[in-house]
DNA sequence: ATAGGGTTAG
């Protein structure tokens, strides 16, 4: 009988409902003693079976052996269930059961995906001791954990120590420099690979193209793109999505248009994450219509490819439209998120729609949908065209309350809302006050450097005081480094605009300022 | 009896 279950198990046109008919015979006459055949059962099962239940079965197995767990992780692998992949792990190991080396890749995998470095680790020790130090596959998963960990010294020396070295792991590198954006570097090694006479194939190669895309190095983009193709490689779904954000950046339409029709000609389509790229390749670019002609197209169930259609729609400027999607969408009950809602609000904050961007960032909060470090900068403008406080503080209270506000973003936006609501910007602006971008020492462009500079910390302190204390009471600020040139400057003229003593600790004496003067003598 | 690793996406 056993040989006769056995068979109907492995027989390939059994289905779920076979597979019940063999487990009821299973419980009918308690065969789950047999480990062998209960392996089969499971196997079968993890085809057919969601993941809870396969959780189910597993638990209820009295003597569940290395095969039901083999079975079971690699089930839970192929779902993408990493958690569950190492909870599982563990869960054998405390039985006493040990892994082999077809095993382990897969748990190496959940800790890469799951950025998990410790268990990586312990993983990666458990193998060297098992000796599995030279087995490729292996040592691959480790390398790529590593990447994913950001461990790149970690993934070079195990890398350098391989002796067999395939494809796959030589993409794995690539991509890993890539995604660091050491680009070069992927460049460097893409090119060692050929001098060691590993063909690069179309993973390599996207790997790389991805990592310049992520760069920014868009030239780059397009000429490795151009290279692949001259080489004979067909470009993927993949492929696509990284080119066609480089091609909307340069809005390049003709190109643009190109890709969309290789798309068409390999049936790319059906990747709802290629027509998204396209859709924003032709929102960058300036084409509305054939946006709205590509969101047409797309799986419109998926809320990613609203959000890429409601900022392209603000992007080009379309706020009504853009309104009246969104307002669609949402009486179709589709579960909106933060990017939907951020998106919309910003559209209108950003072309003078300020009540409409205000009353939506009330609703999607009795929404249930938490605003987060995106949504409330976007409300910069809004507040500023209002000149009105009580939305300030209102924006204010919010992020003290949701503890978004040690974001810096956050935290320089509310500055400039507060300012602009309490005019203070312009009249600090009118006093003469020019910022000193000197006191940034990062590389970044001007424009970003007054940026930065309205994030100091001090400045936040001294405007935050101003709107939680009493007018004409006087503020005390403790900083742990020196003050910049500019902060002190901007703190003088509020001592004066505002006629208010404030004292500011920091690390080399006590500023005393008053009536737009300092009691350092601008000695600083 | 079980059966492995690399790229995309927002």
């Amino acid at each position: 009988m056993f040989q006769s279950i056995s068979q109907c198990l492995n027989s390939t046109t059994s289905t779920l409902f076979h597979a019940r008919q063999v487990h009821a015979h299973f419980l009918k006459f308690g065969l789950f003693s047999n480990t062998q055949l209960t392996t089969t059962l499971l196997t079968l099962y993890s085809h057919y079976l969601p993941f809870p239940q396969l959780k189910i079965i597993l638990s209820s197995l009295p003597q569940p052996t290395i095969f039901s767990f083999s079975s079971i992780i690699h089930s839970f692998a192929r779902s993408q269930h990493f958690h569950h992949v190492l909870g599982a792990f563990s869960q054998m190991g405390s039985r006493g059961l040990v892994p082999d080396s077809y095993l382990l890749p897969s748990a190496i995998k959940a800790c890469a995906v799951l950025k998990a470095l410790k268990p990586g680790r312990q993983v990666h020790a458990f193998a060297s001791v098992n000796g599995f130090g030279s087995d490729s596959v292996l040592m691959s998963s480790l390398v790529h954990m590593y990447l994913k960990c950001n461990r790149i010294e970690d993934a070079q020396k195990l890398f350098d120590g391989m002796c067999e070295r395939d494809v796959i792991v030589w993409s794995a590198m690539i991509a890993g420099y890539s995604r660091l954006g050491i680009v070069d570097r992927a460049k460097e090694l893409f090119n060692e690979m050929r001098n060691e006479g590993v063909e690069p194939n179309l993973v390599s190669w996207n790997g790389m193209i991805a990592g310049f895309c992520n760069a920014g190095s868009y030239d780059e983009v397009v000429m490795l793109f151009r290279e692949m193709i001259s080489d004979g490689f067909f470009p993927d779904g993949s492929t696509v999505s990284c080119v066609l954000p480089g091609i909307g950046n340069m809005e390049d339409v003709l190109m643009g248009e190109q890709v969309h029709g290789y798309v068409i000609k390999q049936g790319l389509e059906s990747h709802n994450f290629v027509l998204s790229a396209l859709l924003d390749m032709y929102g960058r670019c300036g084409c509305a219509s054939e946006m709205s002609r590509v969101f047409d197209e797309i799986d419109q169930t998926e809320i990613g490819s609203l959000n890429a259609y409601l900022t392209g729609l603000s992007r080009n400027g379309l706020v009504d439209t853009a309104l009246e999607v969104f307002k669609k969408f949402k009486a179709r009950e589709m579960e909106l998120n933060v990017v939907t809602w951020t998106s919309i609000i910003s559209s209108c904050s950003q072309n003078g729609k300020d009540m409409e961007a205000l009353q939506l960032f009330r609703d999607m909060q009795a929404d249930g949908v938490e605003p987060n470090a995106i949504t409330i900068p976007s409300l910069i403008p809004a507040c500023g065209n209002i000149s009105r406080l009580t939305h300030g503080k209102e924006i204010h209270c919010f992020s003290l309350r949701n503890g978004i506000f040690d974001d810096v973003y956050v935290s320089s936006a509310l500055i400039e809302i507060l300012e602009k609501s309490e005019k203070l910007s312009i009249e600090i602006k009118k006093s003469g006050y020019l910022p000193m971008t000197k006191s940034v020492l990062q590389d970044v462009e001007e424009q970003d450097k007054e940026q930065i500079l309205c994030g100091h910390s001090e400045k936040l302190a001294v405007v935050l005081g101003l709107i939680n204390t009493s007018p004409g009471q006087p503020l005390q600020v403790i900083k742990n480094l020196r003050i910049c040139v500019d902060c002190h400057a901007v703190i003088k003229i509020i001592s004066r605009l505002e006629g208010r003593e404030i004292f500011v600790r920091d690390t080399n004496r006590f500023h005393h300022f008053k009536d737009g003067v300092c009691s350092c003598g601008d000695f600083w």
